[in-house]
DNA sequence: GTTAGTGTGTTATGTTATAACATGTAATGA
DNA sequence: TCATTACATGTTATAACATAACACACTAAC
C-alpha cells in the first residue's frame, strides 16, 4: 500500500511546531548519543542544550551567556561558542546564519542537511527536514564538488503573517 | 566558429569561473539597468560594483572600505554597508553568509535563487543558478510559506583540492 | 609522578555591522 | 523664490558577533 503520510505534514511545514523531538526526549537522545560516543555531557554543555531546547527558537551567543551566568556559569563569550561549536560538531544544534543565532536540532542523532524556513515577521524558525522541505541537494558527481555542509535558510513569510498584513 | 554552450559546463560547476556575465559586460548590464530604473549609479556606486567584479570573489565589508580608500572615497563602514544593500536589492550583489562577503551576481538583472558552491580550501566560490544546481525550491503552496529570499551554500572540497589532500 | 588530553575560566582583542546625525545637491511645487 | 522633499554621501560613535592566547584543574595513561 502506499503511503500519504509525508504530504500530510507537508502541507504545513511552518505550522504548529516541527519539534522532532521536545524536552525529555531531547534530554534522553543527547544523554544516550554521548554515552555511546564516550563523550562528556558536562553540566556546561547540558545546560547551553537545556537553554536551547526550551523554547526551541534560535538564540544568539549572547543571550545563551546572559542565562548561563543567571545560572552560575561564567558569561565570557569563549564559554558559549566553545560549547555550541562541540554541540553543532555532534549534530545537536545548527546555526541559523541569517539570523547569528544558534537552534536546537529539531531531529538529531543523525547526519543531514536540514533546510530552515524563517518567517522575517513573527521570527518563528521552522527546521524541516529534506524530504519534507522538497529541496534536493545536487548529486556530488554533477557537481565535481564533495559537498560536507550546507546553509540552507529560506526566509519569507508564514501564512498566519501575511494573513495579518495590512497592505 | 561556434560559442561554447552554457550545459557544457554543468558538470562541472565548479570548474573554470562560471561567469556568466564578464567586466564590460556587467557594467553594461547594470548601466542599462539603473537607466531603466531611473537609479543613480554613482561613482561610489559604480566603483564598488567593479571592485566586485574585477576578480569576481567575494570580499569583506571591510576589504571593500579599503580599497575605496584607495581610490579617494570615504572609507568608513557605513559607506560600504549601504551601497552594498543597495546593490544587493537591485539584485547585482549576493551576500555569502558562510564567508561573511558580498560578491557580484554572475547572471544579475532578474530575479533569482541562487546556490553558492563554496570550496573551503581553495576558497573558490561559484554561483550557480536553480537549474545548473539541480536544487529545487518547495512550492509556496506546499509549504504553506511564502518564500522572499533564499540562503542556500554549499561547502565542502572541490575535485581540484580533493585530489591534491594527501589524507 | 610525569605526561597528555580535555574541559572550563579569564583577559584582551579582532571582526562585522548599525545608529544617529550632518552636509550637499537636485527636483518639486507652493 | 524659497521652502519642502528626496536622495546620496560623509562622520562619529557604538553595538553585536566572534576568536586568540593563556591559566588552571581534573583525569587517564604510561
Ligand atoms: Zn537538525
Ligand atoms: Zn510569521
Ligand atoms: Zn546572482
Ligand atoms: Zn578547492
Amino acid at each position: 500500500m502506499k503511503k500519504k503520510k509525508k504530504n500530510e505534514n507537508s502541507s504545513k511545514i511552518f505550522l504548529g511546531h516541527d519539534h522532532g523531538v521536545c524536552f525529555g526526549d531531547a534530554i534522553t537522545q543527547i544523554e544516550d548519543y554521548f554515552i555511546k560516543k564516550k563523550l562528556q555531557l558536562t553540566p556546561l554543555r547540558r545546560k547551553v542544550f537545556e537553554i536551547l531546547i526550551e523554547d526551541h527558537k534560535p538564540l544568539g551567543a549572547y543571550e545563551i551567556l546572559e542565562k548561563l551566568g543567571k545560572t552560575g556559569f561564567s558569561s565570557s563569550p569563549p564559554i558559549a561558542y566553545r560549547v555550541l561549536d562541540f554541540l553543532i560538531v555532534h549534530g545537536f544544534v545548527h546555526k541559523v546564519q541569517g539570523l547569528n543565532g544558534f537552534i536546537a536540532c529539531s531531529n538529531p542523532n543523525h547526519s543531514h542537511f536540514p533546510t530552515f524556513v524563517i518567517c522575517r515577521k513573527c521570527e518563528k524558525v521552522a527546521e524541516v527536514s529534506e524530504e519534507k522541505s522538497g529541496l534536493k541537494l545536487p548529486s556530488p558527481e554533477i557537481s565535481n564538488f564533495k559537498i560536507e555542509k550546507t546553509t540552507i535558510e529560506l526566509t519569507g513569510i508564514c501564512s498566519t503573517c501575511e494573513n495579518a498584513e495590512i497592505r
